[in-house]
RNA sequence: GCGGGAGUAGCUCAGUUGGUAGAGCAUAACCUUGCCAAGGUUAGGGUCGCGGGUUCGAGUCCCGUCUCCCGCUCCA
């Protein structure tokens, strides 16, 4: 079966079973934000308390916090979001490629200033040692008039810029007749601006209403944190500060399910270490993270590093963890060393030392930081996506038969264990009910007794639900009970009494934090 | 944002040259009664994405709009 037939029959299960559903979808729906439905819900909590668990509990150095999704608005400017999240876009009308505007006047002051230097250099070649470029630059028509465009243009695209005057940016692009790498044409629609942060306003216009953004990442929270939680919890670098929040982030186009969302979830730490052992820390965490990914049992084959080439204005080393996904290869978690570049710049604009006494030293400096930041929305897919199977059976008349089901793995499952009675009557609803009431303090429990037994089996296998537990008439007599698993479709009869114990080995978190 | 495709029941889809909205599965109730879907009887559920137009009459034709999918573009 073809990868994106398997997707869209996943998109259909999510809903059908819920899962995830298109928010507002009665309004017809609300472009790239959905709504986690009554199992989803309980598998991402999940999720978060796995990564929380293996993050927090597991580090004696690493410690949790929550903070604010509004923030000050200069911490943005800080971090450089306002400036890298609003791009001056244009579109060319023939080839309809869409470049950045400031990119492609940039591009053309690079050209005028090739056009300077060959002639320099053709000049130096001719004249070789005794060669004044000052002066030659000063007295060559050609070299002059190229120079003079461009401090022109230079000037008038700065003042735009910082303007955001998108009209004036089109109008340098057509004066100085810019024209599509691709298409060799003029034909621009007009200059947009697409700012990737959502704002809004805080206060009462009447007070002077300040603009706030809505948090793009949640790394900020924790670095303007840094301080207060190193002081009040006595913690020595190396330490961690980790977090789990929304961000939001105004995206162009924003596809493939819930792997894009306007609003997501993010799983972030944020490691301070001494500056110069940040490149081992960063080995370290992409190793331990690879692990965390693995332990879930879905493959090592299906996953990958992704190491950046290109590298953000704040990092000196970068990586993703890329999950085979239907659609193909791509990032789930993003390793990166950012080196002192986030508090070293608060420490700008706020005045405040972000700086750490390192006792052992005994001087200050300002802590390297290698983050890991992880989607709880695109974990999720991974999770729901490395799940969902479609068996062929075979009966045993011979006859051929599929089912649908979802190998979760069974400390994430949304429902742990469904309780039936064979038949619904003699007694047995009522054994179930008693063992539902007793269980359900430690495990979510299903109970139900409508259609057949191979058909309440199927309907909890299309959710994932890792134990079905049978009442039958032998109960009646020994007090014993059949635990029915879903990989396998085996049974296994058990004592009554021992049902907690057994279930709860096999949901708990230990194995696999165990593992790590 | 551009180009292409699509939107009919909870899900998957049919619906002819315009003429009273359908199927399978799912859901609910009752009966049968059981260890791996598809036994019997019955029921609920759709103003055909939304808005407008043409027409005696629109799921079907035209325009607009929203949403989804694929490609381009972008991606801290």
């Amino acid at each position: 079966m073809a990868l994106e037939d398997t997707f869209k029959k996943l998109v259909s299960h999510c809903k059908e079973y819920g899962y995830v559903f298109q928010s507002s979808e009665i309004y017809d729906g609300l472009s790239a934000v959905y709504d986690y439905g009554q199992y989803g819900a309980e598998l991402k909590n999940n999720i978060k308390k796995y990564w929380w668990d293996s993050t927090v509990l597991m580090h004696d150095n690493v410690v949790g916090i929550d903070s604010a999704i509004f923030m000050h608005p200069t911490i943005w400017k800080a971090s450089g979001h306002v400036d890298a999240f609003n791009d001056p876009l244009i579109d060319n009308k023939d080839s309809k490629k869409r470049y950045r505007a400031d990119v492609l006047i940039e591009e053309h002051l690079a050209k005028i200033e090739e056009k300077i230097t060959k002639e320099v250099d053709k000049a130096r070649e001719r004249f070789g040692e005794a060669f004044d470029e000052k002066k030659f630059r000063e007295t060559n028509p050609r070299v002059m008039a190229n120079q003079a465009k461009m401090d022109e243009v230079h000037e008038r695209f700065r003042k735009a810029m910082n303007e955001t005057n998108l009209a004036e940016l089109k109008q340098i692009i057509v004066d100085n007749e810019i024209v599509c790498p691709i298409s060799g044409t003029r034909n621009w629609t007009d200059v947009r601006q697409f700012n990737l942060m959502f704002s809004t306003e805080m206060g009462s216009t009447a007070d002077g209403a300040m603009k706030i953004y809505l948090r793009p990442e949640t790394a900020q929270g924790i670095f303007v944190n840094f301080l207060n939680v190193q002081k009040s919890g006595r913690m020595k670098v190396p330490f961690g500060i980790a977090q789990i929040g929304k961000a939001f982030r105004n995206e162009i186009v924003a596809r493939q399910f819930i792997f894009r969302m306007r609003e997501f979830e993010q799983m972030e730490m944020q490691f301070f270490v001494t500056p110069g052992t940040e490149l081992e820390w960063f080995r370290h965490w992409k190793e331990t993270r690879m692990k965390w990914h693995q332990s879930l049992g879905f493959g090592a084959a299906n996953y990958r590093f992704h190491d950046h080439e290109k590298l953000a204005h704040y990092a000196n080393a970068a990586c993703d963890i890329e999950f085979k996904f239907p659609f193909g290869f791509k990032e789930v978690e993003g390793i990166h060393s950012r080196t002192d570049f986030d508090l070293k710049s608060h420490q700008q604009y706020s005045g405040k030392k972000m700086q750490y006494f390192d006792p052992e030293k005994n001087e200050s400096y300002v802590p390297y930081v290698i983050e890991t930041s992880i989607g709880v929305d695109r974990m999720f897919l991974q999770v729901i996506s490395a799940s969902y199977s479609e068996e062929e059976l075979t009966r045993e008349d011979g006859t051929k038969d599929t089912r649908v089901v979802l190998r979760l793995p069974a400390c994430l499952a949304p429902v742990k264990l469904a309780v039936m009675p064979l038949v619904k009557k003699d007694g047995l609803p009522e054994i179930a009910d008693k063992i539902v009431g007793d269980l359900k303090f430690d495990f979510n429990c299903q109970y139900d007794d409508k259609d057949s037994i191979g058909r309440r089996y199927r309907r909890q296998d299309a959710i994932g639900t890792p134990y079905c537990i049978t009442i039958d008439h032998q109960t009646l007599g020994d007090n014993t009970v059949t635990i029915r698993y879903r990989d396998s479709m085996e049974q296994e009869r058990v004592p009554v009494s021992s049902l907690r114990e057994i279930i709860a080995e096999k949901v708990s978190l230990r194995s696999l934090l165990k593992k790590l």
